[in-house]
DNA sequence: AAGTAAAACTTAAACGTTTACGATAAACAC
DNA sequence: GTGTTTATCGTAAACGTTTAAGTTTTACTT
């Protein structure tokens, strides 16, 4: 490994000098700056950032917290996403991406251990139990954070639009001849809630009525109880006329429910995903859905926590809502009233 | 942040004592390391990663090669649920992952100088394209690393056991009497061929005939290239009965154009998927297909880079082959001969 | 010509560890 | 009592950077 040290001795300068001109400080003359330059370049020099990091004590290294105990962390098509494009992102301005964990080999730490100790500029929680006190220790630090679907107080924070998606979806179902419209909804978090108050907000507003056994649970990612759920509201005395699912994977419990039944799409049931995912695009028929964009929010993250990082002092909090779309497929039939 | 300077202080005592206490090497007496001990761990003491990078010369981070160009990187739920066994397997171990890519910030790079600069101790490459001289460059200098799905000469390897995968399918296909099978593959990578050569080889012991143009090409995870594939095979004069695709995704389009066809799963075609998705064992029908065991490749090939990492002397390389298992639908039709 | 300022470069300390080597004292052998 | 071992702890250098402060040389000001 060719060093500072290496460099000096090969001009013949101080290693103070090959620093300095390698960093494009003004106090070194043009010429012997050049001449550094091309000799580094020439023996293959490379910055450690490891000792960068030890003495300047930052590591231009952000950490990312993904749980992995729903085990769906990864592996959602919207987490991942999000993953992909902030890793692009934080590569662009010059930051690597650390994964964040407790308990990392025969030490037992805190999130907020984890990142003091591999010395990360920031984090990105994403994914996670937000009511873990090990999540709360570490928004509470000093270290910057921004959370992803999630606000804390004072915190930067990156949200997709949930209030905006339900909104635009019952509007579109309503503008659709809907007026019988049931929601699937996940598992209770503040994502869910959020959908969940908007849901009522919207239908109160366009003066529909919404019977108490139209709304009901599911889990998030898992067709088989979006399945059951959907059997119950086709149980019903007076059947909804359109679904709404937690999510467009979820929603294959309810097409194969539907299909059982002898029911088509959207002739006999309309139906309505969420997310936007590569499947919901290649069903037939084609499922309408709301698409949340991960990549924005993904990139959005990482330019905020960086921002955030580099200037520490001036920082404010911010709340950024990344807005989605409709993708209109052929699952909501248009029925006259 | 607390260091060993400020627990010595504290205690009264040198800071080579103080680090030889808290790694419990042998030459501190008892009574004293059990008060440095006590002492860090009331002062709240945490190690310095970044110190101890430096002055060890290993870092204790492994790099993580996955490229984006295709964008259906970490999309993919194979590589997804790869990532994340293979960052729980190396946190156990006691090793972070950071992903390695070119161009940090205003710096150019390879991968090689990335992993370098990051003081990686050693690096898994998955999902790439394994042709590109960079890659081959970091495959090829001192770096320990463990490629997936791909072998280089006297390297190790995880690989998932492709020509057992097809093998199994093409006989389970013929088990249940089929014998004009169909193969719609993806594009041409090193995991193709061996499905390929697999598919003729089992195919020729089993006595079966394959017209040429029953084996054609389409694009991973791509559902219109295998549903175009799809249209082309069924428009032979002699239909196949048996359609193989290149993976439970690129399934649903064959699917969505079996429908419009009017032909149902699995009366009037057979069909068989790849990877064991979450999505494949959904759908209904339920789809036959070969699950590859992504959550031992990704633990696997963390645990033997970081073996090779620990003990780069003994080293001798390997090549892993990871089986997987044929997960039994309804999408394989049992026909009489 | 004397003083000041700017430019260009060096010295040395610091970041937080680890570890080879040295030092001290107690314990032991004879 | 002398010499040797052992246990325990300290000293100091090293890892590869950055940077404040100092030094020398040159140029400029009046």
């Amino acid at each position: 490994m060719v060093t500072l040290k290496d460099i000096s001795i090969e001009c013949g300068v101080s290693q103070a000098t090959v620093s300095k001109a390698l960093n494009g400080l003004p106090d070194i003359g043009e010429e012997t700056a050049n001449y550094i330059r091309s000799v580094a370049k020439r023996m293959g020099y490379l910055p450690n950032a490891t000792a960068r990091a030890l003495k300047l004590g930052s590591s231009h290294n952000i950490g990312i917290l993904f749980v992995d105990k729903t085990s769906c962390g990864l592996k959602h098509e919207y987490f991942s996403e999000i993953l992909n494009s902030l890793k692009v992102e934080a590569e662009r301005l010059g930051y690597d991406v650390t994964f964040i964990s407790k308990d990392i080999g025969q030490f037992s730490m805190d999130y907020y251990q984890h990142a003091k100790y591999r010395n990360c500029d920031g984090v990105v929680i994403a994914s996670v139990d937000f009511k873990d006190p090990d999540v709360i220790r570490l928004v509470e630090s000093e270290i910057p954070t921004v959370t992803l679907d999630y606000t804390f107080d004072s915190r930067t924070s990156v949200l997709s639009d949930n209030v905006g998606g339900m909104q635009e979806i019952v509007r579109y179902v309503y503008q659709n001849g809907h007026r019988r419209i049931a929601f699937i909804h996940g598992e209770d978090t503040s994502v869910t809630q959020k959908r969940i108050a908007s849901f009522f907000k919207t239908c109160t507003e366009l003066g529909i009525r919404v019977p108490e056994s139209y709304v009901c649970a599911a889990i998030y990612h898992d067709p088989r109880s979006s399945g059951l759920a959907t059997r119950n509201l086709l149980a019903l005395p007076e059947r909804p006329t359109c679904i709404l699912y937690p999510d467009d994977f979820s929603f294959i419990g309810g097409m194969n429910e539907l299909e059982q039944q002898g029911l088509s799409i959207p002739d006999d049931m309309s139906v309505v995903g969420y997310d936007g995912i590569l499947l919901s695009q290649v069903l037939r028929p084609k499922l309408t859905t709301f698409r949340q964009d991960a990549e924005t929010m993904g990139r959005k993250a990482a330019a905020l926590l960086i921002e955030q990082i580099e200037k520490p002092k001036s920082w404010i909090p911010q709340l950024i809502t990344v807005s989605g779309e409709l993708l209109e497929g052929h699952s909501v039939k248009s029925i006259r009233i």
